[in-house]
DNA sequence: GTCTATAGTTCGATAGAC
DNA sequence: GTCTATCGAACTATAGAC
């Protein structure tokens, strides 16, 4: 039995709405009448307002994760000596997100997505905890594998930078186009994954260097 | 003129209260109960909801951004050859801000940065573009002279990158103390500040690598 | 400066017809 | 599955006393 037409119409109707508005910021009627449905079939569809916000997360994470999962995969299916390079492994993280934003639904979910990362609610925390640390594990396991060198430490911290990095990235604030005065921007999708990628490899990297005995102090010796 | 008791206790609540329930989801009566005030109070001292809302991003961006501008200025001052090393660029950046952290009130600041930083409407573009174009545009002068090798695109995407990375570690969503199961968590400022200027350091030198006319194309060699 | 009271609007959710 | 109608509550902002 294929999904109701109206309950698709109601999804992409709040995601839309959720992404400019914020949660609390859009109303029931405004999706409504942005779905051009009656109120009360976004009750029968969706049960109540929390949990049309969670089927909007579930829909675009999964969708996203599941291309990460096989790609990360293929990875190591395909890399000689079964040990693929950290790009291969940054790659088939960053792109299936920054891709997304192809889509138009991309660059609403992503501002979403966003925020709800930073948020630190309990509500907010359950959902991050249930839609996005089975592929978070899966990651440091392969993180572990690439760099065998990197301290468990750096690896998490690691990840969680990167990631930091990436869910910000996603949404298009066009904050790029006006400090660089219009030379750089960030509707070139290929350009930022190529930029997220080198960046967050080289992070890693640098998370080796330093030891667990030589907290509080830095090597000065680059640049 | 000291600014009023009342003013203070009106910021100090919705600060609070915004960062818990977002813009939208806070009401003046939230508000003004938090603060032990009468609602009205609040349209006197602060005029409007949105006004408000400003009045507390300009209070905490202009305190935090101020000692970064200090400990900038003085890097370069007291660097041998008037060049300060990346490490000790990065340290003015992130600390002020990741020590907001140890107060109270930038537990809830940072929230409410974090979402305001991902939010691509127009009123929230304008305020990160009021309050926060001008130090970004020190840095990245800063940036461009510590290091002269990395061309100008490699310096805008980086300072973004960095700044998302930072921003978005200052709320405390406590998700490392989960992912590591106990073993690491974010309320360790000083490891935090290390782990952020180690990873955008190399991040950033990392860019360096990438020449203008090799997009698309990675180096595989690492790892 | 601080309050009470309230105008005028909008909210999430549901009842019940078809 | 889809609709109209509506309940009871909450909202921002202001008027006006002190």
């Amino acid at each position: 039995m294929a999904v109701t037409k109206a309950k698709d119409s109601i999804l992409d109707a709040a995601e839309r709405l959720f992404a400019q508005f914020d949660y609390a910021g859009t109303s029931m009627r405004m999706i409504a009448e942005e779905a051009g449905v009656a109120q009360a079939l976004i009750h029968y569809h969706c049960k109540t307002k929390d949990n049309l916000f969670e089927l909007i997360l579930e829909r675009r994470s999964t969708m996203i994760n599941r291309i990460r999962q096989e790609r990360l995969k293929q990875c190591f299916d395909e890399a000689e000596g079964g040990i693929p390079t950290l790009e291969q492994v940054l790659d088939s993280f960053v792109r299936p997100a920054i891709e997304s934003g192809r889509y138009s639904w991309g660059t609403y979910f992503s501002q979403i997505l966003a925020k709800l990362a930073n948020s630190v609610d309990d509500r907010s925390r359950d959902l991050v905890h249930k839609y996005y640390d089975p592929i978070a594990r899966e990651y440091i396991e392969a993180l572990k594998k690439v760099l065998p060198e990197l301290p468990d430490s750096g690896v998490y911290w690691g990840y969680l930078i990167m990631t930091s990095a990436v869910v910000s990235s996603m949404p298009r604030t066009r904050r790029i186009k006006r400090l660089s005065e219009g030379i750089l921007d960030d509707d070139s999708i290929e350009q930022m994954i190529e930029r997220l990628i080198q960046f967050n490899a080289s992070g890693l990297l640098g998370l080796s260097t330093l030891s667990e005995q030589n907290n509080g102090r830095l090597r000065t010796d680059v640049g």
